[in-house]
DNA sequence: CAAAGTCTTTCCAACGTTGTAATCTTCAGC
DNA sequence: GCTGAAGATTACAACGTTGGAAAGACTTTG
């Protein structure tokens, strides 16, 4: 059978409350004696039982990561990102995939498995602003993403209208005055799809141009074969335009590839940036101008925020909002000489 | 505080085994019984503790999965079907990045995490054949890879001789004669790169050509990047060759991107072929032709045969090796018309 | 109608750990 | 050398659950 803490404390001839001390780094043990159960430890080959010590201390040291897939290049890179932040301060982590369900994740967030972790950082999809009421569980929680704000827990998100914003602009002032919303969801406020098309149109305010509402391409669901797929119909339907401003980088590249099909060049006849940063950007042909959502930053702060929450650090401070520093990643897709292009 | 069995059982009217008895389905309970327990667990929410459950009976129905890079897509799109499976048999799924590394490989093996789940899928990146000592731990282990064979346990992989020998036969077919063989490497008998270059041999002998070893291109690490720039120093170099069998997706597309900025289309004038089928070979430009390694059968059949290990419903077998099907996948990238294009 | 089953429920102990409080040891101060 | 305080160690109980076996209820059978 196993190595148990009655084990050590035989071989240590000390009691198991000590081996317990030592190994907890409870203050007042002798060196001599902390010595001699740490001898003990590695000669038996000790490993505490998680499941004991959850028992007893009420902490599993494991977190919750709730995310719609991980195929999804920028959920897989936010789940690395999660997991490294996660790692160094000694926490494991679960992914659950929802699918981007309602159902789904309201089945995940009272689902048996909530009582196994001490929190959970909720990448928010199939929920939404009106289900706030839902989502107050008692397991300390951080949402992520842009369905809900000022819900009951702390909130991390990027800056998507600023970003959104930033890449229209960055697609103006490279003299593209034709520029597709490509990602849209009409009826949507909040959502990544309603901010981001809130800061399009800032962008082109700002520009002294008409917001044109025949240049907000719905792409309801944000895959790459969504994207091609609604590329398509806008080069079928003969649409006039000069820039596509993709609500992320994954419609993007599908878009990108239908428009090189039907003979486009990318960027001399149509200019292009995503969303996202994904690692795919960097190596797609050409390569693609993104928005750096500031990832790390997310996950660092959403595990952090997370923990303190966990160790009651943060009782009594109310839900806290944080937005992540992002940046404008210029790349071939915009990559367009002009007057008025500035450095 | 939280609802436990106590409070179930009290508003029940029964005992706490009971409780238990109707959780666990035993047999032997009267149906008025249940019914009457049942409905106290909902009125209550009961939900159980995984902790005290996992101490008692010693299982905590979580398995670890080892892989090397979370933002590796293969290893993203294993993930997700190894938890897919896992998650059909109610079993939870706790992701261990190793980045390959051999010291952080064994520290996860011999770690204390090993004692808080059933069992273990290890993807081996870092260790290989000649550690094969160091992998016997007393945790239910299942192999996945191609680092190492015959160990302790049982091993699921992909059939990599008789794929990449398929792979190479598709690009003979086609008429290519001049193959790179990409991303070996040179000192490798098994692990991927060396089997692949093995079926690589097989497929050229099979078709009466000789091995020139100059073909055979080293690329270390199997990211884009990596093909990317062994493919520069190709095109330096001045080999000429008519077709390319990537030992994997990603260098594949890497060392696309590279031809194509060199002016050298695909397939007409060079075609490549890539393996494991990752998402994004479907919306590449060309898409990729490529080997679909079975990613889902390896998942479905590393799960069940775990599972039979940790109920010891396979305590006396010994251990078994098993190859998925693979399948020859072929899209444009080798789409070249030719008298010899067989269907 | 008693004996012998069969079902159903309960009691008790244990899983391995840690918090609390009590006990034992050491050492300074006089 | 004695007192008291601080330092080090230990005993005990408890966390919430389940396995095993005993006990209670009900049914069948001769």
């Amino acid at each position: 059978m196993a190595v148990t803490m009655r084990d050590v404390a035989q071989a240590a001839d000390v009691s198991i409350k000590t081996v317990s001390n030592v190994i907890n780094d409870h203050p007042n043990i002798k060196a001599e004696t902390r010595e001699r159960v740490l001898l003990a430890i590695e000669k038996l080959g000790y490993q505490p039982n998680l499941s004991a010590r959850g028992l007893r201390s009420g902490r599993t040291d494991v977190i919750s990561l709730i995310i719609p897939d991980l195929k999804n290049a920028y959920f897989a890179e936010l789940a690395d990102a999660v997991m490294t932040a996660a790692s160094k301060r000694g926490k494991v982590v679960i992914i659950e995939q929802s699918g981007g369900s309602r159902t789904r994740e309201l089945e995940i967030l009272h689902g048996p498995r909530m009582r196994m972790v001490d929190g959970v950082l909720y990448s928010v999809l199939g929920l939404g602003q009106e289900d706030v009421g839902l989502i107050d569980i008692p397991t300390p929680m951080v949402l992520l993403g842009e369905r809900i704000f000022h819900g009951p827990t702390d909130h991390v998100t990027m800056q998507n209208i600023e970003a959104s914003q930033a890449a229209t602009k960055h697609l103006l002032q490279r003299g593209r005055t034709k520029l597709l919303a490509f990602g849209a969801h009409r009826n949507e406020v909040i959502g990544s799809a309603g901010l981001r098309l809130e800061g399009y149109r800032r962008a082109l305010q700002n520009a002294g141009l008409d917001y044109r509402d025949e240049l907000a391409i719905d792409v309801q669901s944000w895959h790459r074969s969504d994207g091609a797929q609604a590329m398509r119909q806008v080069l079928e339907s003969g649409l006039e335009f000069d820039g596509v401003v993709a609500f992320n980088d994954s419609i993007a590249l599908g878009a990108m590839r239908v428009m090189q099909d039907a003979g486009l060049r990318i960027p001399e006849d149509i200019a292009i940036i995503g969303f996202d940063d994904i690692d795919e950007t960097r190596y797609s042909l050409p390569t693609l101008s993104t928005i750096d959502p500031g990832r790390r930053q997310i996950a660092e702060t959403a595990v952090a925020m997370l923990l303190e929450r966990i160790d009651g650090a943060a009782e009594a401070t109310p839900a806290r909002e944080f937005e992540a520093d992002f940046k404008v990643i210029s790349r071939e897709s915009t990559a367009i000489k002009s007057a008025e292009d500035s450095a």
